[in-house]
DNA sequence: AGAAAACGTTATCTTAAGATAATAAAAACA
DNA sequence: TGTTTTTATTATCTTAAGATAACGTTTTCT
């Protein structure tokens, strides 16, 4: 990975949520760390803590949960210039509940807990870092919210119609099997709606 | 209202959030404002901005979105010593898209934005404030985290047992329709699920 | 206390979702 | 390139949820 370029893309993308100084930028730097995921591997298993909070440089990531009966149900992605983590394990420090697992050959920025600690911490980021943290928060919080408000709202159908016409990522790039949990319902349940709808 | 009292209470359940020094927290409460709601009356409208983040002091608030064709949808609910807002249109200065009603007579304690925004621009309170919104933010977006796992994992049925088994205020304060909407059902649902899980 | 409103259950009917399996097409791979 | 594997659709059957209305009970209101 070329970690200049994702450098400087990562600061690129953290514009809306935190601008450093040349100096701050530096310091932050120092504390991440850069990885690559192969295709198919995973960032973090249910039972683990998640001890890492990310962004995706390059490729995709995919957030499943296995119930107990073995089903794999897709919850969620994260696309490049996308977090990710496991985020409740991480703030919690709990054993995640959910796997994330690359989509494809993927390049991640990671922050550690104990590094983040550190730099909430610190006389020169803490500060920024704070409310870093906290806009990062809140933007997921609003997404969050919009999703349950769709779940007691709205109906299966009205759920994909929405996201048909949000135009976003996943429908071009996600198999439908994945949308179709992602939406909570089955494969076969949307694939029934598509029809419906093409009528 | 007691507003001592209620400052008293407010800084007790802010503990896990922020713990405040006596002086800052002479300062935090010199941007309190404290309302009472009389039972059915509204703390926000769908179609206004919230300009407020609330704390429940006395009493319980339910948020409910009215759907196109005029049925009324309860999302959630707020008790005493619960934080309260519509927490989406406050942050992103947008109109709200849900109402939050009183369901008795209930004393607030409010943080108007504008008075958040001045405690995050100041020298005293700034960095303390920037990390409680972070550690609010966090603590919401691990609760909604938790819902939408619910709503893609679970059946109806099963998303009432759990919440049986959680043992939340919810089953003992709110009638059985709310909890219906809540979990994503319609009350006739739940009476009948109510039913087959006696059998 | 009496009237009105709200609430929970039940019944009926309709509709759609889940489970499962078969099939065909597309994609991955080796 | 030829072979798996993955994916989407379709069909069948079962189950449960939505819509609606009726009913009795409880709560609220005045």
């Amino acid at each position: 990975m070329d970690t200049l370029k994702a450098k400087y893309n990562f600061r690129e993308h953290l514009q809306p949520f935190v601008v450093f100084t040349n100096d701050e930028w530096e310091l932050f730097c120092s504390y991440l760390e850069f990885i690559s995921l192969k295709k198919k591997t995973y960032f973090i298993e249910a039972g683990k803590v998640c001890n890492h909070f990310g962004f995706v440089n390059k490729g995709s990531v995919r957030y499943f949960h296995l119930t107990n009966d073995g089903t794999d149900i897709t919850g969620y992605f994260s696309f490049e210039n996308e977090f990710m983590s496991s985020y409740t394990s991480f703030l919690k420090r709990e054993p995640a509940n959910n796997y994330i697992q690359a989509l494809e050959d993927t390049e991640l920025i990671l922050i550690s807990h104990k590094s983040l600690q550190e730099m909430l911490a610190s006389e020169k980021l803490g500060h920024k870092m704070e409310r870093f943290g906290r806009l990062v928060a809140e933007y997921y919080l609003c997404c969050y919210d919009d999703r349950v408000t769709a779940f007691i709202t709205q109906s299966p159908e009205e759920r994909y119609i929405k996201l048909l016409e949000s135009g976003r990522d996943i429908l071009r790039r996600m198999p439908q099997h994945y949308i179709a949990n992602f939406l909570g319902i089955t494969p076969v349940s949307l694939s029934r709606i598509r029809r419906r709808i093409l009528v």
